[in-house]
DNA sequence: TGGAGCTATTCACGTCTGTCAATATTCACT
DNA sequence: AGTGAATATTGACAGACGTGAATAGCTCCA
């Protein structure tokens, strides 16, 4: 689903927390989303922003994990098109690094205007955690 | 899934992007990811925060969408049961609203360390929607 | 207590998604 | 060209997910 056709909408600056969504941007953001909503593809983002020079090749993003490596493919196909990460291929090998402007723009989706922001938001995993445990 | 059994994990102040995430942490967050994952939840939540007192009631929530009150009912479980979102019963109706430090948990797990933060993430929405086109 | 309005739960069903096995593709090196 | 290594694609299948119909639960009011 290429959302090129998506019109500029009436939502600037304005994140998710200040003006409904139209049906399209819910679509289009619920698409990205979605690329994050999985363990295998979080490590994976994780991993490969992590390594050295931010970038890891397909082998190295195998190893990690108990899954065949058509089933890596497959999840980095999904990042790469969501837009979170991108590839390169040198010889034989692809490497992949995340893109941080798509990681700012959920970020920036999700903060909430002043006025509503909670106090230290210190430790964003352990947070996280806890909001999940709830 | 109650994630209450988890240690503190060796992620303290570590963003997505820094660290590879542990199985268990990344099960966790992609529990919160999914329930954003998704058209209809990613709108009840810009709605309930953009309303009044930045709550809604339920039906409120349904009015807006052609899907019927259980549905509606069913998304908000599962925003609530993530920690995004929490309701309050008033009489007969059930207020629902958002949980800020929940998104700014997200947010910050998002947030690229400086040095590889991207310039100028002005319009969020927007930008997430290229992101989605690319 | 009974009824009406609002919300939640249960059950059933079609679709989407994650996974693997098998195979194809791309590239470097003889 | 041919071979081997690394990655991508295809096809198939079980489980998860979104949805609606029917029903249950809660709260107020008469």
């Amino acid at each position: 689903m290429s959302i090129k056709e998506v019109p500029p909408g009436p939502s600037c600056h304005t994140p998710l927390v200040a003006e409904p969504l139209t049906e399209l941007e819910a679509g289009a953001l619920a698409h990205v989303f979605k690329a994050l909503a999985d363990p295998v593809r979080l490590r994976l983002v994780s991993i490969m922003a992590s390594y050295e020079g931010g970038e890891a090749c397909v082998c190295d993003l195998t190893e990690p994990f108990d899954l065949t490596q058509p089933t890596i493919s497959h999840h980095l196909k999904v990042l790469r098109e969501a837009g979170l990460v991108t590839s390169e291929r040198r010889a034989t090998s692809v490497y992949y690094r995340v893109v941080p402007e798509a990681l700012a723009s959920l970020a920036g989706l999700l903060t909430v205007p002043a006025g509503r922001q909670a106090a230290d938001p210190v430790n964003p995993v352990n947070a996280a955690m806890k909001v999940v445990s709830a």
